[in-house]
DNA sequence: CAACAAACTCAAAGCTATTCTCAATAATAA
DNA sequence: TTATTATTGAGAATAGCTTTGAGTTTGTTG
């Protein structure tokens, strides 16, 4: 097991960019880098950033590719990720969060929902942004997060 | 009983543009006209348009008006309303939904909710409308609604 | 006005996403 | 290596919103 481990370390710390800043941040608070940690953080950066998923979703691809790592440690996972500021936490419509891949490349984006799917695309709009940030300053509101939410049906579901 | 419906109904007909066209759609389906339905209707119109209430909402409401109607028969008339197309309903984050009257005057418009109190607040942007068709054509998405949620908290809740 | 289905109320039950519980496990620091 | 203590797993519990059911009331139509 000690050994599984450090294969898995040394084999993230080769490809994935995260994780040595995720070490740090974890160590600095006393917690820990657990295998359950990694596989979630792993699983975002290998579908890479554009993609969101639900802890559900996080769930069930991890259980497909035989890493059973159980709802519950998902659910704390994910929250300690954003925290910690690897993820982004979008609130959708209908029902439910999705996190996605936070880097910083990645600049304000919005979302393109299917409705029957869930199939989810991004795209950029800096006159969305602009008009988020006049409403709320017209209206006296310090501004959080403004995100156009396109509600649509996806090709494979018309 | 009978007189108080037939002096809320003559009432109704020269204050309320909605109250006739309910009355055909409602009967055209074999369904009733109910002061209960009539009492969630007249306080959306009473409230205006630019104003979002959720079903628990609705219900306070007329309850403080003393006009009480269950919380059941509130899920069931909204739902209602917006199948007949008077009422708009609207899926915001922080869950649950909620509705406005629809006119034929408002456009597309958008939110600006304050995630603390709830208090919502709408403004228009044809920039924030052009983006989210153009995103919907390029991804082939059949357009269905897009809005724009802008996070913010409000003057009273900072 | 009477008959009858629609609609109402109240209360109980359902969802569904998320959180909690706690014994068992395992990452870390010394 | 060992002690310490964060973390996990599994399922029960929660929370909020919403729906359903049973029994009663009430629009509506002829």
């Amino acid at each position: 097991m000690r050994i599984a481990l450090s294969l898995l370390l040394s084999f993230s710390s080769q490809y994935n960019v995260l994780t040595s800043p995720l070490v740090e941040d974890l160590h600095k608070d006393g917690k820990r880098l657990t295998p359950q940690r990694l596989k979630v953080l792993n699983l975002f950066e290998n579908i890479g950033s554009g993609n969101h998923l639900s802890a559900e979703e996080v769930h069930e691809k991890l259980v497909k590719s035989s890493s059973k790592v159980s709802l519950a440690t998902i659910y704390r996972t994910l929250r300690l990720l954003v925290k910690i500021g690897l993820l982004h936490e979008l609130e959708l419509s209908e029902g439910g969060h999705r996190y996605e891949l936070l880097s910083n490349e990645t600049p304000d984006h919005h979302h393109l929902i299917c409705i029957r799917c869930g199939r989810t695309e991004e795209f950029e709009s800096d006159e969305v942004l602009r008009a988020g940030k006049i409403a709320a300053k017209i209206n006296g509101f310090k501004l959080i997060e403004s995100s156009l939410n396109v509600r649509a049906i996806c090709p494979k579901c018309i």
